[in-house]
RNA sequence: GUGGGCGUAGCUCAGUUGGUUAGAGCGCUAGGUUGUGGUCCUAGAGGCCGGGGGUUCGAAUCCCCUCGUUCACCCCA
């Protein structure tokens, strides 16, 4: 046992999982690139106002907040989300509308760790400022629908919803509230308790004993003004004409406070722990404006990276192989030959990894095998003299010696051409 | 923040009503094979039995505290 240990809710990710990783967060890149979306990076922390601002009846920010005073007696906070960021960068920075990102990073909440959820947890995300058009409501759903697909999951459903505008959110939850101090004699006391802070959160308690009172509890869909009920119906005629599934569930409240309009969640079938959605998103057209910018509409989702994994795992999808070696050098000789052989090959584009501390042959044999290399380049005393080297194919166990100054020409042949590695992109 | 389960080798786990020097499999290292891996055989390395306190002649084992971990509530990705 080690004296030190990865802190509650945060873990190092290992190799090869770590690889499996870094590949999915490429495949979603690269699906969202090619839709006209560009990378930001914004800082992991920031003033603590910023997060604030996703609304304080919301459980992120009262009590989940990594906060700290730093040196300079500034209030700081480890981001617990993207979204808040981006819309700072946007006021902050004003760039030209339509402005469509993309992210991946680490999210901080100070919560007690679970079955998929941890301090540090990843998220990828897309975000859209200062278009206000349905259809592009059903782009973005339309983007995480086809990430979770490219990755192989299938048992994941969408579920979608309308919270409506400002206003008809707070007439929705004026009458939520009535509805519930009428009904609150068989409510727990823990959904009494957020039904002072936030009605609307009383609908997503789990608890077995609200269930009867939340099911008769009136629904958003009689509370949506017209254009708000027009946005929703074009957004699910949008899916439809995708040939997107998705369920409506006027129950679909989310955690995040600034969610207006459209809202939805994916969530994985194939998970049997209480977090089983894997990414979620909606309509935040206030945020910007509660930061400071300008009136600016904005859509966006974030996908867990981790829960998306654990889906995976549960699909048995998204598996990887090894990662592929193209030579492995095994010197008997003392390991100079070893040296300036990979050193040539990686120059020339092979990949090539070697042993060290001049084990034997049998000892090196096996860790080529490890390697997952294609072919071993051997130098024994034999070869040092007479400047040639043996390869060995590691799956079909046949080699031959050929002259040193062959081995480049002899594994372009074996193993198909490499470009030559370069310094500049 | 609240509640339940679990902490023994790098990993997965045995360890009887408390009883001598704490075990197995996998993995790792080396040898069998004086230049050749994936199978097989042999050997070796590797443990403050999570930490502290207590009960006892004696604790991995019983009790208390603590830390960690895990699941659930809460909430969320």
């Amino acid at each position: 046992m080690s004296s030190f240990q990865t802190s509650p809710g945060t873990r190092d990710i290992l190799p090869p999982h770590a690889g499996r990783w870094r590949a999915m967060v490429q495949v979603f890149a690269d699906g969202v690139e090619s839709a006209g979306y560009q990378n930001i990076i914004p800082p992991m922390f920031e003033d603590l106002g910023v997060f604030q601002r996703l609304g304080d009846a919301t459980d992120v920010v009262t009590k989940e907040m990594y906060d700290f005073t730093d040196k300079g007696g500034r209030h700081i906070a480890l981001r617990p989300e993207h979204t808040a960021s981006v819309c700072r960068a946007f006021a902050q920075h004003r760039p030209t509308p339509p402005w469509k990102v993309w992210y991946s990073g680490p999210n901080f909440r100070y919560e007690r760790p679970q079955a998929g959820r941890y301090r540090q947890f990843d998220q990828v995300g897309i975000e859209v400022l200062g278009v206000d058009d349905s259809q592009l409501d059903v782009e973005v759903i339309a983007l995480g629908w086809d990430f979770y697909k490219a990755i192989g999951l299938r048992n994941v459903s969408l579920i979608v919803n309308s919270l409506g505008d400002a206003g008809d959110r707070g007439r929705y939850i004026e009458a939520l509230g009535a509805y519930f101090k009428t009904h609150g004699a068989t409510l727990s006391e823990q959904a009494l308790a957020t039904l002072e802070r936030n009605p609307l959160r009383v609908l997503d308690s789990k608890r077995p004993q609200d269930a009867a009172a939340i099911a008769g509890a009136p629904t958003i869909g009689a509370f949506l003004s017209t254009d708000a009920a027009a946005h929703f119906a074009a957004v699910c005629a949008g899916l439809d004409s995708l040939g997107i599934p998705y369920e409506v569930n006027e129950r679909l409240v989310r955690g995040l406070d600034y969610y207006q309009r459209t809202t939805f969640e994916f969530v994985s079938g194939s998970l049997d722990s209480a977090q089983n959605a894997v990414g979620g998103g909606g309509r935040y057209d206030g945020l910007v404006e509660d930061l400071g910018g300008p009136a600016t509409p904005g859509i966006g989702f974030a996908l867990g990276v981790d829960r998306t994994l654990l889906a995976c795992d549960a699909e048995e999808c998204f598996t990887f192989g090894f990662p592929v070696l193209d030579v492995f050098v095994i010197d008997t000789t003392g390991g100079s030959h070893a040296l300036s052989i990979t050193h040539q090959l990686r120059h020339n584009g092979f990949s090539a990894d070697r042993a060290f501390e001049a084990r034997s042959m049998k000892s090196q044999m096996k860790s080529a095998d490890r390697s997952g290399a294609q072919v071993a380049v051997i130098i024994g005393e034999t070869e040092a003299e007479e400047s040639t080297c043996t390869v060995r194919n590691l799956s079909t166990s046949e080699q031959t010696t050929i002259p040193l100054t062959e081995l480049q020409n002899h594994l372009t042949t074996v193993l198909g051409p490499r470009q030559p590695r370069r310094h500049t992109p």
